[in-house]
DNA sequence: TTGTCTGCAAATTCTTTGCACATGT
DNA sequence: ACATGTGCAAAGAATTTGCAGACAA
């Protein structure tokens, strides 16, 4: 995403801060996959072409992301936080096999609604949200049941 | 609750585990309390009136009651787990105050059922899921306003 | 030039584990 | 008796931070 670099150099000048080679390689490496990547995940990922960008600079690149609003922090459960880029319409949610670990998104405008009347009722100003619904894939439920036989 | 001590004890039972004085402390200071603990709290508590219980021992007992399903994890986001009384119906929700960081609870119904038709759709079997909202309460909405005049 | 960045290793924070002794069953 | 439980301290895992040199503005 062009648009994303774009976004993202505008934040950075405004703050002060700089562009730097091993911010373009992480912010580019990290815009080129699909998403709920971890830092670890992605150090090691960009590790293999470019090696001698540290840990320490993805995570606190990852943070730079996530202040800029180009990117949000999940938690799904296991110990360690995944990023994604954020999507223009935060507006998806999450399926999650405790099987295979495998992520799927969804995205609903009904629930969406709902959840602002809920936080209306409470006289809540949301500015985010997370929904996961944790279960099992169509594919987990499959090979469960072959080997139930 | 004398039920969830009673439920406690049948799956201590049944797993060939002991009713423990350290157990008992820590369930019942647990289920005391509304909700949203985290280990390290739970034990600062216990700590007041029960010195000589360790740490160690209310992770493990808190890892206990999730298997037993009387407890759930939740994480939100600070970097620390949070463990609630698992309602007898787990269709609650949270409303996070991303100011003040207070947490209330609610449930739809309707939502549910989106939730449960996206699952379907998906091919997906739900077993758990979890709904935040992030946004200011009432209260630091408030607190804002009054300060910005 | 000057303040921001970076890699590295050390430090933190949260959580788990190993071990020797204590304690339910 | 015997397996499980406990406290403590040490170990782990994920993330952050201090520092001295490197680099963008």
């Amino acid at each position: 995403m062009r648009n994303v670099n774009i976004q993202l150099k505008k934040y950075l000048a405004k703050q002060g801060l700089k562009v730097t080679k091993q911010r373009q390689t992480i912010v580019d490496t990290f815009f080129r996959q699909k998403g709920h990547i971890s830092a670890e995940e992605l150090y090691a990922k960009i590790a293999k072409t470019d090696s001698g960008i540290g840990l320490a600079t993805v995570y606190r690149t990852l943070k730079l992301l996530v202040e800029a609003g180009l990117a949000s922090e999940r938690n799904f459960g296991d110990g360690t936080s995944r990023y994604e880029p954020a999507k223009t319409n935060s507006h998806h949610d999450h399926l999650i096999c405790i099987d295979c670990g495998q992520i799927e998104e969804f995205e609903n405008p009904r629930i969406e609604t709902l959840q602002n009347e809920v936080a209306a009722k409470n006289k809540f100003k949301v500015s985010d949200h997370k929904l996961e619904l944790y279960g099992q894939c169509a594919d987990c439920l499959k090979k469960e049941k072959s080997s139930n036989k």
